[in-house]
DNA sequence: TTAAAACTATAAAGCTACTATAAGGTCAAT
DNA sequence: ATTGACCTTATAGTAGCTTTATAGTTTTAA
């Protein structure tokens, strides 16, 4: 299978398994004569992986540390459970600082309500005037 | 006030400054005869909405725009509100992709009760699998 | 058969919003 | 005279790609 045929079945773009091989996360495949890339169904599930867990949100740094756990099946997988708990509570706390920041931004947008000059603009005024009761 | 001042008194590192300068989003200010930067009061309201602008999560270019309507001030500020309105629905969405996410990995970390061997780990196989009902 | 379209390759730059590093000039105090 | 704190510019690094440039190869259509 060549790089466009890959890149189809999973969905991605081909400079991105490039980039993902230069990056060590995609095994270098062999090639052509003519230097094309060769891929075989390992390379589709490991992209596929990939793919998964930046959906999943995971870094690329992240996606290494969980494939050296895979090279090496017969350790306990506490890290693994350990990577996804650190990760699930980044996520949680992106989602509180993301509902501080909307009822910051609703309150602002409710300081103004349209059609004034821009001179009298209550939003403006707001971010000015530095009212922004943080944290 | 020169640029450390300037830095410390808005509570941003000089290169910030020197940034925002080069962005465009702070005018160019006057030069002492050894070139050092010399900044007015102006100067620090500009940088102080640039940051609580940050601080609510606007981009440079939201930022930019926003300047540019305080440079007219008798138009209309429908433009102001359409741009805030934005904001908030772009972080709105975000929070519900987050917590969207945040589901999933909480029904994988479920798949794994810590110590098993990594080759039975259900959050590898649950990722490798793709038993991820997206969307 | 030939020419165009489609695919592949590498290398380098661009994106966001800074932060960090390098190499050097200026100024006040010791 | 030199130390330290400050200032200058220019360049590179961060994350995860995407875009662009340039060029070679294969496939398809005329």
């Amino acid at each position: 299978m060549r790089i466009g045929q890959l890149a189809q079945l999973v969905g991605v773009e081909t400079q991105t398994i490039r980039f993902y091989e230069q990056q060590g996360l995609l095994p270098p495949p062999d090639r052509q004569d003519n230097g094309y890339r060769v891929y075989t169904e390992k390379h589709g599930e490991g992209l596929a992986f990939i793919r998964r867990c930046r959906i999943l949100g995971l870094s690329l740094a992240e996606i290494h540390e969980l494939q050296s756990y895979q090279d090496d099946p017969h350790q306990s997988c506490t890290a693994v459970n350990a990577l996804l708990d650190d990760h699930i509570s980044h996520v949680r706390s992106q989602i509180t600082a993301l509902q501080a920041l909307e009822k910051q931004l609703v309150s602002l947008r409710a300081s103004c309500n349209d059609d004034r000059e821009v001179e009298a603009c209550g939003i403006l005024a707001g971010i000015s005037e530095g009212n922004m009761h943080q944290q």
